[in-house]
Parts: C-alpha cells; sequence; structure tokens
DNA sequence: TTGCCTTTGAGTCATTTTGACACTAAGATG
DNA sequence: CATCTTAGTGTCAAAATGACTCAAAGGCAA
C-alpha cells in the first residue's frame, strides 16, 4: 500500500488555486461579478490566462494557502473563503504536462469597494465572470462551476453583504442579488424577505443625498459560525 | 515555484478516502444508517477503526480511486459517489505523524440489499453511523460531516431510492427517509411530495404477500445526470 | 413656492406550498 | 363476519410567495 519509493517521481502533486469574485460596475454601471487571472509565464499554456494558485507548501493550511495566493495576486483580503471542489482528473492538462496535478480549489469574495484598490499588472488582470477567454487546463470549468456555488449559497445563506461595505441600504444589497443572480427582483418582496431572515439589524441612521427619499442603512447581524 | 527537489521528503502526500453509507436493520428492526469501517494495522491510531482509503496512485482518476478502495474493502459497487471535501490541515494526525497528509474524501451510497453480502471480516466491521468508536486521525470529523450532508442531499435531491432495490413502495422509501433523517414523515403529505415531484413512477404492479392491502410499486424516473 | 419625479417602505391580495389530520379501500387474520 | 393494519385520497388552515398598489419623503426645475 505505501511502497512510495518505487516511483515517487510520479506521485501527483498538489495546487491549490482561488477563484476569486467581487463586483464592479461594467460599462452600463451595472454591478457584474468580476474574477482576476493570472498570465501563465510558462509552458504548458504559455500566455493564457489560468486562476491564481501554486503548490501545497508542506507547513501551510489549504485555506491558508488560498487567502495567501489571494493576497499576493490581488493585495486584497478575502472576506469569504471556502473550499470548492478537487480536481485532480489524470487528463485534465489536456495532454500537455508530464506530471500530474491534483488543485484543491477554494472560491473567495472580496468587498467591492476594497476591489477598487486592487493589483492590476501585466500579468494580473481582472475580467467580467460571464466574458472570460479560454483558459488554460480545465480552469474555465473551474469558474463556472464556481460560479454555479456562488449563485446557490446566495439564495439559502447569507454572503451578499460581504460584497458591501459594513453598512449598506436594501437596494444596495438588492442590487448585489441581481447582479449575482442575473436576474431583477421586486424590491417589495426582496424586503420582506430580507427583514424575516434576521440577517440585518437598522443601524438608526439614513443615506443622505439621493435624489429622493433617504433609504435606511442597515448592518448585517453577528452570524453563527461559517459551515464548511 | 517549482524546486521541488529541495525538501520533496516535505511534499505532502496525497490519499483518497471514503465514507460508504448503507442502511442496516438496526435490533428494533428500524433502518438505521451503518457504515464500514477498517482497522489500522500499523502506527499511527494502529489498532484504532479508520475510513478505507488509501495514496493516491499516479494513473488514477479520484472518482475511481474512491470507487476502488470501496470495492476492496466491502466488495460492493457504489451505487453513488460523490466528492466531499479535501481535509488537510497541517495537524490533523495529530502530532502522531511525521509526514503531511491531504486527503480527499469521497462518501458513497450502497444498496440495503446488497450491503447484506458485504465483507465482513476480522479487520472489516461495519458500524451503527451514530455509535461510533473514537475514529483514528479526524475520521470522526469527516463522518459526521457526510453525514451532514447525505441528510442535506436528502431533502433537495432525489438519492433515496439508491439504497433501495429497483421497485420498491412509498411505504419503503418513506422508511428511507426516516431513517436518514432520524425523523417520522407523515405518510400522506410524502406520498403528495414524491408524486408532485415526477422522480418516481408506478410499475403498475403491486406488492402482494403483506398483511394489509397490497401497495403499489414504484421505480425510479430516469434522471438527469449527477452534480458534482 | 409649487408641482413633478424618483425611490422608499408599508400594505393588499390571490396563488401555492406545507403541516396536521380525517376517512375510505383493500387486503390478512381469527 | 368482525377486526386489525396499512394504502391511498381528501380536507383544511397556516405559512410562504409573487404581483401589485399606494402613501412618504426627499431632490429638482419651473
Amino acid at each position: 500500500m505505501s511502497n512510495a519509493n518505487a516511483s515517487s517521481i510520479e506521485t501527483p502533486t498538489l495546487a491549490v488555486s482561488t477563484v476569486i469574485f467581487t463586483l464592479r460596475p461594467n460599462q452600463d454601471g451595472c454591478l457584474q461579478l468580476a474574477t482576476p487571472l493570472v498570465r501563465r509565464i510558462r509552458a504548458p499554456f504559455e500566455g493564457q490566462w489560468a486562476l491564481p494558485g501554486g503548490p501545497l507548501q508542506a507547513n501551510e493550511d489549504l485555506a491558508s494557502s488560498a487567502s495567501h495566493t489571494l493576497r499576493d495576486t490581488t493585495g486584497l483580503e478575502p472576506r469569504y473563503l471556502e473550499q470548492l471542489y478537487a480536481f485532480g482528473s489524470v487528463d485534465r492538462a489536456g495532454g500537455k504536462l508530464a506530471e500530474r496535478v491534483v488543485s484543491i480549489v477554494y472560491w473567495a469574495l472580496v468587498g467591492a469597494d476594497e476591489a477598487e484598490r486592487a493589483i492590476d499588472s501585466e500579468n494580473v488582470q481582472w475580467f467580467f465572470a460571464d466574458e472570460l477567454p479560454s483558459l488554460a487546463f480545465d480552469h474555465n470549468e473551474i469558474v463556472h462551476y464556481a460560479l454555479g456555488r456562488l449563485r446557490n449559497k446566495l439564495e439559502y445563506s447569507r454572503i451578499a453583504h460581504v460584497f458591501l461595505s459594513e453598512t449598506f441600504t436594501l437596494a444596495q444589497l438588492r442590487e448585489v442579488y441581481e447582479a449575482v443572480l442575473g436576474r431583477e427582483l421586486d424590491p417589495g418582496n426582496f424586503r420582506r424577505m430580507v427583514e424575516s431572515s434576521g440577517t440585518v439589524e437598522e443601524t438608526g441612521e439614513r443615506l443622505a443625498g439621493t435624489r429622493h427619499r433617504p433609504p435606511k442603512l442597515y448592518r448585517a447581524t453577528a452570524q453563527a459560525g461559517e459551515t464548511k
């Protein structure tokens, strides 16, 4: 079972990658999901865009490896981080790679306000999540899977507010839902849903300076621990 | 990034383990979730029970590695197999292991009928899932997490019938739900829920030999592909 | 100042879903 | 034939959901 000496060169390598999401205004001024990618500077897939990540260090936990590469790539701290899936098909490099790599992929959310001061360089660029180029390895499939998880999680969990700053209006929160789910929501019914969920509380203040009735400001209530 | 020569001995090892569930009648005659465990025959945790599994072979996909150890351990074929989670904390061996092991854990379901001819030996034993002994590594935590996933999946997905044989009565299907969820369900409401879900169809036959009105037999309708 | 525009925030109403429960149907058993 | 047990159908009220109305509260322009 454990004679790893014979063919140790064939032992699969372990890497940790992260799909990072934030919300950015597009040319229409609407919020849209965006994700940072890094350009590969070596074969295989040299020059193509790929998910940020790297090999797992011996003394680093999986989640800290993920937030580590997130910090290195974008200069940002994740507001939410969750394991997505372990991708390990034998042929996931499409025959272009000699060694086998198993990637444990995380997904992370970053506040829309913070994301504005994210690093953007020659080899790191943000793309809108539904306008991705053809990525290295099976990374298109991975982002697609992460998008599904995010949309699903939004509906039964309460992670939407991590895109926003500490206080927010219900209209802003609804905008997050609409951007992630990709459809419009009825303002009245959305208010009823959020208020009955107990996930937000009024700050007692209102947002001034709008060109209409000033909306109440809310903050997220203290949450119980995250689930895996 | 990829100089793996310096400290290759510290590179984390990759293992695949599987939490296997089936339903077995307990002493009261009620169905109860059961899972097979293997006794460890070497340090660390020698003599303690652990999840079946083994190191990942270089030429084997993750899922086939999982069903592979499942076959080796129990002699059974999985009816359902899904990746659960990758466990990789640096300290998950509790300081008892020099090398670091990252386990990609799958969970599998086996038919209650098949499980009766499962292998039971000195070093492989089935336990009821809520009466487990203290397991090696973090395996108690892993089984607990798998149980949560199974219960959750039962409610939004349609995997209950994999515990049963090809045709079954609604009472048998309800018994599966009750055993997994651990609570009684109203027969009338359960019937309404199942019939409106479109996941079963009548075979046109009835089960004879009961001591009461003969129930209709159903089979599972053809499903769309599994989700990850 | 006045009227208009916008969005907020409360409320209504019909439909659907859900849980609790009653009741008839159809067999076996004594 | 009376009785027991589960199968299967039906009912009813409460809760959740989707579509919608309307007054409130500001800015803005005439």
